[in-house]
RNA sequence: GCGAUCGUAGCUCAGUUGGUUAGAGCGCCGGUUUGUGGUACCGGAGGUCGGGGAUUCGAGCUCCCUCGGUCGCCCCA
């Protein structure tokens, strides 16, 4: 590599070969696992105004304030390479008139950027599967989302993680609570970690997932937001975490869960590995998997009118960590030209095999003796070789697709 | 933004208390052997040891700066 040739973006990645499959299957699992459930694809773009994402996510989150890649276009005005999709899809709802179309259920994937140092499981263009439910108020949509989560992991053979599911109440609800957390750490601010002392004044409700060892003593006690929930939030979580039972999907209370971004309400979950599983160690100390939960008053932020939402994420890249490294399917047929002369030969057979939908490829470079120990080591399930004197040879019986010598009777 | 750690061929790594032309395996290219084929052997291409500065008779090895990678904190998928 030459001293001046330009080196990629820090916190990007090339992805090829075994992970490139890995995220390729995450990919494809989940366009085929979002036709089962009947959520609807859709696009997009990469980027939007930036007050699409500083509205949405509020003015003080980190993301906005300092994790966003925005830039001014040529006309002056502020764009952002967008950090999530939710805020996007709930502008797209408003700008296209897609109410008429709620209750909506939406299914995309694609890159997202955030401005941070990259370590494992987290890089600057990361990529996201998400699917939101725009326009239902009613628990079964949250029931319905998840239910939809769960088996997306299952098929993708992630077995050694759970549900880890909250409410975080309504406006009011929430508002109560947090005013007794604030209440609650404030008398023991002291002993508090510099970061907690810090939390408490931007966003007090994260010191209960705090992973200080000097905040340790206090989370027990802290005020619960169970009691603070009105009636309504609760019938709510009830119906919710009823439905999840009814729907087979196995999951755990988790009452310090709560999630970074403002318009969260109601419903909040995460998908997290199990303490000690294969997952939890492929993740390091990105723990999250999938997260997501209810967000009814985002959309109303953006201008439009009151709508309720569900929505959640998933990293494919962290995904794939998961699924681990999954090796391409060899070729069904590999030719070997051993004789130059049959180059054009082997051109009109490999024409034939593709239309017979039949995977394949030739070898014709490089010192003759070696082709075909090249094909060999690509282990396809059958080998043709075209060598001198026209004769040829096959190999790979056992292992060969009928349909090779359908297509190309002639090397039977 | 903060902290730790690493940075030698395309890849994975060796390189002794600093000492002459920097090595191996794999991969790649060519050849020999096996004469019908995933073997073995030989040879070749490929590195200004991330970059810059300092110490020294002499630095891949010591020191400083810088740039990158990795992992962690904050935050988050």
């Amino acid at each position: 590599m030459s001293k001046n040739t330009p080196k990629a973006i820090r916190g990007t990645q090339d992805i090829f070969g075994p992970d490139a499959e890995g995220f390729a299957f995450v990919v494809e699992t989940f366009e085929r696992v979002r036709k089962l459930y009947r959520f609807r694809r859709a696009e997009m773009p990469v980027f939007e105004k930036t007050e699409v994402f500083a509205r949405s996510l509020g003015e003080t989150t980190d993301v906005v304030s300092k994790e966003m890649y925005s830039f001014d276009d040529r006309g002056g005005e502020s764009l952002t390479l967008r950090p999530e999709f939710t805020a996007g899809i709930a502008r797209a709802f408003l700008t296209n008139g897609w109410q008429q179309h709620a209750p909506l259920k939406l299914a995309t994937h694609g890159p997202l950027f955030r401005y941070e140092r990259p370590q494992k499981g987290r890089y600057r263009q990361f990529h996201q599967i998400d699917a939101e439910i725009i326009g239902a108020g009613e628990p079964q949509a949250d029931v319905e989302l998840l239910a939809m989560a769960d088996q997306l992991l299952k098929e993708l053979g992630i077995e050694d993680v759970t549900l880890h599911l909250n409410t975080l109440g309504d406006g009011e609800s929430r508002e109560a609570w947090r005013a007794a957390l604030v209440d609650y750490f404030s008398a023991v601010k002291g002993d508090l970690s510099e970061d907690s002392q810090e939390r408490l004044e931007k966003n007090p409700l994260r010191i209960l997932d705090s992973k200080d060892r000097r905040d340790r003593p206090f989370l027990a006690d802290a005020p619960k937001i169970d009691d603070f929930l009105s009636d309504e939030a609760a019938a709510f979580f009830d119906a919710v975490t009823s439905g999840l039972d009814a729907a087979g999907v196995k999951w755990k209370r988790a009452e310090a869960l709560v999630r970074g971004l403002d318009y969260y309400r109601h419903t909040a979950f995460e998908f997290i590995p199990d303490e000690g599983s294969a997952s939890a160690d492929a993740l390091g100390s990105q723990s999250t998997v999938l997260g997501g939960g209810r967000y009814d008053g985002l959309i109303e932020n953006l201008g439009g009118p009151a709508t309720p939402a569900v929505g959640w994420a998933a990293g494919i890249e962290r995904l794939a960590m998961l699924v681990g490294e999954r090796v391409e399917p060899p070729a069904v047929v590999i030719i070997v030209v051993e004789d130059d002369g049959r180059t054009s030969e082997a051109t009109a057979a490999l024409r034939r095999l593709r239309e017979a939908g039949l995977s394949s490829e030739m070898i014709a470079s490089g010192s003759l003796r070696k082709r075909y120990d090249k094909a060999v080591k690509r282990s396809p399930g059958t080998i043709i070789s075209l060598q001198t004197e026209m004769g040829h040879s096959i190999s790979g019986d056992d292992s060969s697709d009928p349909r090779v010598f359908e297509t190309l009777p002639e090397y039977k």
